[in-house]
RNA sequence: GGGCCAAUAGCUCAGUCAGGUUGAGCGCUCGGCUGAUAACCGGGAGGUCACCGGUUCAAAUCCGGUUUGGCCCA
C-alpha cells in the first residue's frame, strides 16, 4: 500500500483482518519483529501450557489474547521476549478419549491392545488436538513461536521433569507411602479431589450393632470389656468388612440403655441426643437409661468385628476393634462412627495417628481380594445386599433402609462412581519444606497482590504432601527403579509397585534417574540417549543392575500437574541445553487465570522449591474466568457457550480482543457481552473515521510528513493541546502497563481517541483542512494530526494489531517499518507536554458543556445566537483559562460576547441559596444536621454571606444556628432569560456559565434565517441534489414581522444554501414548516448551472 | 461444610483500602450538525448501591449475618 491511499468508508474488521493476515505473511512480519528485537534485553515470558483436549474456548482465547498483548507491548519496549508456546499433552483425559474412540471398557482392553500401541494412539490424538488449538490461537492474531512449541510429550521435556524430580529426591523429598485416595474402579487409577464430580444417588442406610466383648474374654487383651453393643450408622455397608475401630467424641454425652423389643432386652450404647431416633429406627417398644458417661470414658472398650465369621482375616493387629476419640464425630445418627482406615480419608489419618493397621481388602478395580473372605471377587457396591443379609442373620443389624439420598463422587472422565481406597503412592513431601515455600512466595510479585497474600498463602499453608503418582499409561514415567524382591514380583500392568515384602521402602535403596544420559549409562540394555523415547512402553523394559542387585522401574506415571510444573526449565530444553537456563531462569512473567492458584502457580512453586530452592517466576498476572452474560459458567449442559469463532464472525478479531482486554480488571471474572463487543467495534470505527478524514486533503495537497518539523512550525493552541494530551496518554498508558492493568491503559487510549481527537480536535481543525489555498496553518494541522495518528496506532497495536497495521501502513507507506509491531513504544516528549494548557482546555470544554446545557434548558438552540455568555470563575486559574480560550468559547457557544466574572466577585444580577457540606455540619450539629441542610437548600438570600443564611435558617427552624463559610456552598438564583449551569473539572466545581437567552431584533433575524437555512438544506437532501447544485428558493412566511427579519439575512441564506435567486417556484419541491408557531412555506427547485465563462 | 472473590442505572463497569447528598460509557429518549454523513456532536430521563441487622451525627463504603453467582478446597 502506498501513503494516503483511499480507504473504505466503513471500518470492515473481517475484510481488513484477512488482508492483514496476507500482508503479514508476505512481509514475514512476525519474523521481522522478533529479529528487530534480537539484540534487546532478554525477557523470559513462560506460556502456561493449555491442555490438548477440546478446542479454544472464550477463556483460553482471553488468556492467549492477554499474553499476546503484553508480549507485543514488551517488544515495543525493546525487549527480546521469549514467546515459545506450550502444550500439556499427557494425562487421563486423553486416555479416556482414546479409550472411548477404541471402544475400551477397562485396563484389560488396553493391556490386550498393547501398552505401546495405546501410547502411540494417545500421542497421535494429542497432536491432532494441538493442531486445532494452534490454528485457533493463530486466527486470533496471537504472535508466538508457532513453529516450535514446547510439548510435554517430547523426550527433552520429559527429561526436564525427571531432572526436577531427581533434584527433589536428592533433597530427601521423595517418598512412597500409603494414602486414602479417590479411586476410579474403571480407570483403575487415583483421581485428584478436584477431578471428582458429585451427584445425588440412593444408597443403603443401615444401623449396625457392634458387640462389645464379653468379660470372659478379657484375658485376650488389656482393653476393657463389657456387655451390650455399640450402635453405628453407615451408608457404605461394604466398608464394614474393613472396620478397624469405632470413633467417639470425647466430650459428648453417651448413654447405655436397656432397650426392649418383643419382650427381650438388650444393652445399647449411643449418644444421648440420638437415643430416641436410634430406638425408633430399630422399632424398639421401650427403653430405660441405665448408664450415663462421656465419650472419653468409652475409649479402650473392645468389640468383636460384626463380620468376623465371613471375613476371618479382618483387621486384627494390636489395637483393632476398640473405641477411640476422633474429631470427625458429630452427635448425629448414633454419635459413634464406624471407621475403616483402609478406605476413608479421615479414618486413614486418625488410624495413622493411632498407629493402627491400614486394612484394605479391595483391589484397584474395586473388587474384594482374598483377604475379604466370603466376599472375595465381588465388586464392593454389589456386595452391599449380601453384607446386610449376613449382618441381619447374625443379629447385628439394627435397622436397614434403601434409597437414602447422598452426594456421591464420580470420575470426571467416565462418570463411574469412585471408591475410597488406601493404596501405595509416590509423594513429594512438600510439607517438609513448608517454611521455605512460604518464604519463596515473597519473592514473587502478584497482580493483584492480594491474591498472593490471601488465597495463595492460605493454600500453601494448608497443602498436604503432593501425590505425584498415577497408575496409568499416558504420562511421564516416574523415574524410580527399586530392587527386585527374590519373589520377582511383576511391576507391569500399571500396578503400583512396592507391594508387601518387595522393597524396604527406604529411598536410599532405590535409584532415581535424572537424565537420559544417566539412563543410558546405568541401564543394562544399550540405548541411544539422543533417540530414546521415555514413555512407559520403552522404559519399563529397562533394568539396572548394580552390586549384584537388579532394579526394575516402578510402574506408575506422573500426575499430569507435575509435567507443567517444570515448564520454566522445560521450555528451554534444560537440562539438555544449559546456557539459556543460566541466563534467564527464573521466568520474568506468567499470565493465567485464578483457578491456577491451586494449579500451575502452586505446582511450579512446589516443584521449583523442591528442585531448585526458588520460586520459578518473578511476576504473576492473574485474570479471571469467562462467564456468560448472566455471570454463570459457560457449559455444554446449560448451552450458553459462546465460541470465539462466532465473535470473530460477528464483530471481528480486533473488536473481540478489545473487549477481552478491557472488560474487567485483574482477577475479576468476565461477563460476556455482545453489546460491549459491538461497542468496541464502534470505538474502532471512530478511530477509523478520524484516520480517514484527513486522507483526501493530505493526498490532494501532496502532504509530506517529513517536510514539516512540528517543533519549528507555528502551531496553534489547539495543536499544542492535542499534542500535549498525547504525551499525557502515553505516560498514563505506560504506568498502567507497568502495573499490569492493560484494561486501564486501553481505556485511557480510547478516551483520548473519542473525546479528544474525534470530538474536539477534528471538529476544530476541519475548517483549516477545508481551505483550498496552501497555508502554514493547514500544513501544521496536517502534521499535528499525522503525528497524533501515527503514535496512536502504535499505542493501540498491542490491543488491536490488525487495524493498527492497516492504518500504519497507509500513514507511512514506504517510509515506515514493514509492520507497526516493530515500532518503539511511544515515550512522552517533554517538549509537547504542557499540563497547564491541558488544564485550560479542560476548563474551556467544561464551560462549553455547561453553556450548551444552559442553552438547552433555556430552549435556545445553537442556531440562535445569544447576546452574551457570562462565566463566573471560582478561582484565578479558571478565570485565566476562560480568558485565554475566550475566542473559542464565544464561537462554540454562538454568543455575541463573553463576560468574565473574576473570582471573589459576584455577578450583581444574582440571588443565592446554599448547599450544605455535611462532613462539617454532621459533627457540628449531630441530629439537627439534616434539618439544617434542608433549611439551607430552601433559603433564598440576596447576598452570598453566612450571616444572611443564618438569618434564613433561623426563620425556618425557629432556633439560631452558628454557621461558618466552610459549611456552605452558595447556589445562585438567576434573573429571567438567564440560565446558569455549574461546570466542573475532574469532579471539582470551578464556576458557573450563564446564558442570556434574551432576544433582540438582530438575534431574531439571524435565528429565523438559520431556521430557514436548515430547512432548505433538508429539502435539498430530499431532492438528492449535488453538493454544488444551484437552486431557486420561494419563501412564504405567514408572519410579516418574521418575514422582514428573514429578509434582512437573504444574502446569508443564499450563500449557505447555494441559492442563485429568490422567487416563484412553479413545480419544485414544496413543503410547509412550523417554526415555533410561525408557518413557513418553502419551495425549492434546481436551476441550470451558471456558465463558467460568466 | 471451609477459604477467597463478586453483587451499584436496561447493559458493561468506576467509586469501597482512608465513611460525608453515587459517577462514566453504551443503550433509550429529545435535540443539533449537514464538506467524517450507514458518520459526527449536545441535552435528558433512568439507581430503596442484592437483602437483614449493627457501629456512627452520618454507611454503597466499616462490622456481623443472609441470599445469589464465581474460583478453589473438603
Amino acid at each position: 500500500m502506498s501513503r494516503f491511499d483511499p480507504v473504505d468508508d466503513q471500518y470492515e474488521p473481517r475484510a481488513l483482518e484477512e488482508n492483514v493476515f496476507e500482508y503479514w505473511d508476505a512481509v514475514d512480519a512476525y519474523e521481522q519483529t522478533t529479529e528487530h528485537r534480537a539484540d534487546g534485553e532478554r525477557y523470559f515470558f513462560v506460556d502456561g501450557p493449555p491442555y490438548t483436549s477440546g478446542s479454544a474456548h472464550m477463556g483460553t482465547t482471553w488468556n492467549k489474547t492477554l499474553k499476546d498483548c503484553y508480549i507485543r507491548y514488551l517488544r515495543m519496549q525493546g525487549y527480546d521476549v521469549t514467546d515459545r508456546p506450550g502444550y500439556d499433552m499427557h494425562g487421563l483425559p486423553i486416555e479416556t478419549k482414546v479409550e472411548e474412540k477404541l471402544g475400551f471398557e477397562n485396563k484389560k482392553d488396553i493391556e490386550e491392545f498393547g501398552e505401546q500401541k495405546f501410547i502411540d494412539e494417545c500421542k497421535q490424538f494429542a497432536e491432532e488436538q494441538l493442531e486445532g488449538l494452534q490454528e485457533d490461537f493463530k486466527s486470533f492474531g496471537v504472535w508466538m513461536d508457532w513453529d516450535d512449541p514446547y510439548k510435554t510429550v517430547r523426550p527433552e521435556y520429559m527429561e526436564a521433569a525427571w531432572w526436577g524430580f531427581e533434584k527433589a529426591h536428592e533433597r530427601g523429598l521423595v517418598e512412597q507411602g500409603k494414602r486414602s485416595i479417590n479411586q476410579c474402579p474403571r480407570c483403575e487409577t487415583a483421581i485428584a479431589n478436584n477431578e471428582v464430580e458429585y451427584h445425588q444417588v440412593g444408597k443403603p442406610s443401615i444401623y449396625v450393632k457392634f458387640p462389645l466383648r464379653e468379660p470372659s474374654e478379657r484375658a485376650s487383651g488389656e482393653a476393657a470389656s463389657r456387655e451390650g453393643s455399640l450402635v453405628i450408622w453407615t451408608t457404605t455397608p461394604w466398608t464394614i468388612v474393613a472396620n478397624t475401630f469405632v470413633a467417639v467424641d470425647g466430650d459428648l454425652k453417651y448413654v447405655g440403655v436397656d432397650a426392649e423389643k418383643n419382650g427381650e432386652t438388650e444393652r445399647l450404647y449411643v449418644a444421648e441426643a440420638c437415643v430416641e431416633d436410634v430406638l425408633k429406627a430399630g422399632r424398639y417398644d421401650d427403653y430405660e437409661v441405665v448408664e450415663r458417661l462421656e465419650g472419653e470414658e468409652m475409649v479402650g472398650w473392645a468389640y468383636d468385628h460384626p463380620l468376623a465369621e465371613q471375613v476371618p482375616d479382618h483387621a486384627q493387629a494390636e489395637g483393632s476393634q476398640q473405641v477411640y476419640t476422633a474429631d470427625y464425630v458429630e452427635a448425629d445418627r448414633t454419635g459413634l462412627v464406624h471407621s475403616a482406615p483402609g478406605h476413608g480419608e479421615e479414618d486413614f489419618e486418625r488410624g495413622q495417628e493411632l498407629d493402627l493397621e491400614m486394612f484394605c481388602p479391595v483391589g484397584s478395580d474395586g473388587v474384594y481380594t482374598d483377604v475379604a473372605g466370603a466376599y472375595e471377587g465381588e465388586f464392593v457396591r454389589d456386595a452391599n445386599d449380601e453384607i446386610i443379609g449376613d449382618l441381619d442373620a447374625s443379629g447385628h443389624l439394627l435397622s436397614s433402609e434403601q434409597g437414602h439420598s447422598v452426594r456421591e463422587g464420580q470420575c470426571w472422565r467416565c462418570d463411574t462412581d469412585i471408591v475410597r481406597l488406601v493404596t501405595d503412592q509416590w509423594f513429594i513431601t512438600v510439607t517438609d519444606i513448608k517454611d521455605e515455600l512460604l518464604d519463596n512466595i515473597e519473592d514473587s510479585e502478584w497482580y493483584p497482590q492480594e491474591a498472593r497474600d490471601n488465597r495463595f498463602r492460605d493454600f500453601v499453608e494448608d497443602s498436604p504432601d503432593w501425590n505425584v503418582s498415577r497408575q496409568r499409561y499416558w504420562g511421564i514415567p516416574i523415574p524410580i527403579w527399586t530392587p527386585d524382591s527374590e519373589a520377582s514380583a511383576s511391576n507391569g500392568g500399571g500396578e503400583a509397585a512396592g507391594g508387601d515384602g518387595e522393597w524396604s521402602g527406604n529411598m536410599d535403596d532405590a535409584i532415581v534417574v535424572g537424565t537420559r544420559e544417566e539412563l543410558a549409562e546405568r541401564v543394562d540394555q544399550a540405548i541411544d540417549p539422543e533417540r530414546v523415547d521415555l514413555h512407559k512402553g520403552t522404559v519399563d523394559e529397562l533394568t539396572i543392575t548394580e552390586d549384584g542387585t537388579t532394579y526394575t522401574r516402578v510402574g506408575d506415571v506422573f500426575d499430569v500437574w507435575l509435567d507443567s510444573s517444570v515448564a520454566t526449565w522445560g521450555t528451554m530444553n534444560f537440562p539438555e541445553q544449559e546456557s539459556e537456563f543460566e541466563e534467564l531462569w527464573p521466568a520474568d512473567l506468567i499470565i493465567e487465570a485464578h483457578d491456577q492458584t491451586r494449579g500451575w502457580f502452586w505446582s511450579q512453586l512446589g516443584m521449583g522449591t523442591a528442585a531448585l530452592g526458588d520460586v520459578p517466576y518473578e511476576q504473576v498476572m492473574m485474570h479471571g474466568w469467562a462467564l456468560d452474560s448472566d455471570g454463570r459458567k459457560m457449559s455444554k449442559s446449560i448451552g450458553n457457550i459462546v465460541e470465539p469463532g462466532e465473535a470473530i464472525e460477528r464483530h471481528g478479531r480486533d473488536p473481540m480482543r478489545l473487549f477481552l482486554l478491557s472488560v474487567t480488571g485483574q482477577a475479576d471474572d468476565m461477563k460476556f457481552s455482545w453489546e460491549e463487543m459491538a461497542e468496541m467495534q464502534r470505538r474502532l470505527n471512530i478511530l477509523w473515521n478520524v484516520f480517514r478524514f484527513p486522507l483526501p486533503y493530505m493526498r490532494m495537497d501532496e502532504f509530506d510528513p517529513d517536510s514539516v518539523a512540528l517543533t519549528e512550525a507555528e502551531t496553534e493552541l489547539v495543536d499544542e493541546w492535542i499534542l500535549s494530551r498525547l504525551q499525557s496518554v502515553e505516560e498514563r498508558m505506560t504506568e498502567h502497563f507497568e502495573n499490569f492493568e492493560q484494561d486501564k491503559a486501553l481505556d485511557a487510549l480510547l478516551e483520548f481517541v473519542v473525546e479528544d481527537v474525534s470530538r474536539f480536535y477534528v471538529q476544530v481543525v476541519r475548517e483549516r483542512m477545508w481551505a483550498e489555498d496552501d497555508s502554514a496553518s493547514k500544513r501544521t494541522a496536517y502534521a499535528t494530526l499525522y503525528r497524533v495518528l501515527k503514535e496512536t496506532v502504535a499505542l493501540i497495536a498491542p490491543f488491536a494489531p490488525f487495524v493498527a497495521e492497516e492504518i500504519y501502513g497507509i500513514l507511512t507507506g514506504e517510509a515506515g517499518h514493514d509492520t507497526v509491531h516493530m515500532c518503539d513504544w511511544p515515550e512522552p516528549d517533554t517538549f509537547w507536554h504542557d499540563p497547564a494548557l491541558e488544564g485550560e482546555v479542560e476548563v474551556a470544554r467544561a464551560v462549553e458543556e455547561a453553556g450548551s446545557n444552559a442553552r438547552q434548558q433555556a430552549e435556545r438552540s445553537l442556531r440562535w445566537p445569544i447576546t452574551r455568555v457570562v462565566v463566573a470563575a471560582d478561582d484565578a486559574e479558571t478565570a485565566a483559562a476562560v480568558e485565554s480560550q475566550r475566542a473559542l468559547l464565544t464561537e462554540r457557544l454562538n454568543a455575541r460576547e463573553l463576560e468574565l466574572v473574576e473570582p471573589g466577585q459576584s455577578w450583581g444580577e444574582l440571588a443565592y441559596s446554599a448547599e450544605a457540606d455535611m462532613s462539617l455540619l454532621g459533627p457540628e450539629f449531630g441530629d439537627d444536621a439534616g434539618r439544617i441542610m434542608n433549611a439551607l437548600n430552601e433559603a433564598s438570600v440576596e447576598e452570598p454571606t453566612v450571616e444572611a443564611l443564618e438569618a434564613a435558617v433561623e426563620d425556618a427552624l425557629g432556633d439560631p444556628v452558628d454557621l461558618t463559610e466552610e459549611m456552605v456552598e452558595f447556589v445562585t438564583q438567576t434573573p429571567d432569560d438567564v440560565t446558569g449551569v455549574a461546570f466542573d473539572v475532574a469532579g471539582d466545581e470551578m464556576g458557573v456559565a450563564y446564558i442570556d437567552a434574551g432576544l433582540t431584533e438582530d438575534i431574531e433575524s439571524e435565528g429565523y434565517a438559520r431556521e430557514v437555512i436548515r430547512r432548505v438544506q433538508e429539502m435539498r437532501k430530499d431532492l438528492d441534489l449535488d453538493l454544488e447544485a444551484r437552486i431557486r428558493v420561494d419563501l412564504d412566511i405567514d408572519d410579516d414581522r418574521v418575514a422582514d427579519l428573514v429578509a434582512d439575512h437573504e444574502d446569508l441564506i443564499a450563500g449557505e444554501v447555494r441559492a442563485d435567486e429568490f422567487g416563484p417556484v412553479e413545480d419544485g419541491h414544496r413543503r410547509e414548516w412550523d417554526v415555533d408557531g410561525i408557518v413557513m412555506e418553502i419551495a425549492v427547485e434546481a436551476v441550470p448551472a451558471v456558465e463558467a465563462s460568466d
